[in-house]
DNA sequence: TAAACTATTTATAACAATTATAATCTAATA
DNA sequence: TATTAGATTATAATTGTTATAAATAGTTTA
């Protein structure tokens, strides 16, 4: 499953003619296998043992050609850091006030509030972002002494 | 209308005792009669006329006392700067890509969403945000030679 | 193959939005 | 009036991210 996600992502990297160096491999295999939505620093460091001499300038170029060939979607939430989503499937996130933590699920397209809201602006429509804030099930549980 | 507002403002700030500052005051008659969405600086650039001596840190600081107390919501997009909205009614907005114009627009809340959400991840919902991109009817225009 | 060219990485500096700090000022209270 | 708490100011610090330039590696051309 995650073998077949980096092949298919490397060879993304192959037709748009980016080349493939051990960094990108490396980073694209820690966003495929740690199936959550680390930020750059997180992949800074986890693989700063592979790469030692890595800059962590190399992580934000690379995350940014992976989102701009499609790879990787950038999730940006208020003050803090971007975090980065391997681009399987549409889906929306649910996150947790308390933790942090970001849920994945898929629900269909909003397509009758973008109809509603490009007929009484006239914008031409692209897309929308939504998430949904809460308390996760491991806080809530806490949150009961 | 804004008067009202402005009235209403001023005493959801004397009911939470927070001091009513020449200051605080003209930031909250720039968010009410701006009718648009500001970042702090632009608030602080447009008062200092009026007060040459304001730091950008009282803006920022009220700016949170306000958000705090419920009269403003805090608009984050990515990397660029907090946009602030005086919070009237509950609505949605829709962005331009183009030119990064806000429009109001209102809409149901997207009960059935977090509903869903709720059931399938266990999360207890709060609220939830949802903004639509898309191309203004100006930039649109200017598109057409 | 050698030379030339291009892409990528690294190291480091710069940037910009925001926050922290400490001193000063203002207003409320005793 | 003296005391206290709240607010503002000026400035420094922080932080995520980007820019720059030199070094390295890979690709193409002669
Ligand atoms: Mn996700
Ligand atoms: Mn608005
Ligand atoms: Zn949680
Ligand atoms: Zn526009």
């Amino acid at each position: 499953m995650t073998q077949s996600h980096l092949k298919e992502a490397l060879d993304t990297l192959k037709e748009t003619g980016v080349r493939i160096t051990p960094q990108r491999h490396a980073i694209l295999e820690y966003l495929i296998n740690s199936m959550s939505h680390p930020t750059a620093d997180e992949i800074y460091k986890s693989l700063e043992g592979k790469f030692p001499n890595m800059s962590v300038a190399t992580v934000y170029n690379n995350l940014r050609v992976f989102r701009e060939v499609g790879l990787v979607k950038e999730l940006t939430y208020g003050d803090a850091s971007s975090r980065f989503d391997f681009n399987t499937s549409e889906h929306y996130h649910i996150i947790c006030e308390n933790c942090g933590k970001i849920v994945d699920f898929h629900y269909p397209g909003l397509d009758e509030v973008e109809h509603l809201a490009s007929h009484v602006t006239g914008f031409k429509v692209k897309h929308h972002r939504m998430e949904i804030y809460g308390v996760c099930p491991d806080c809530a549980g806490k949150e009961v002494h």
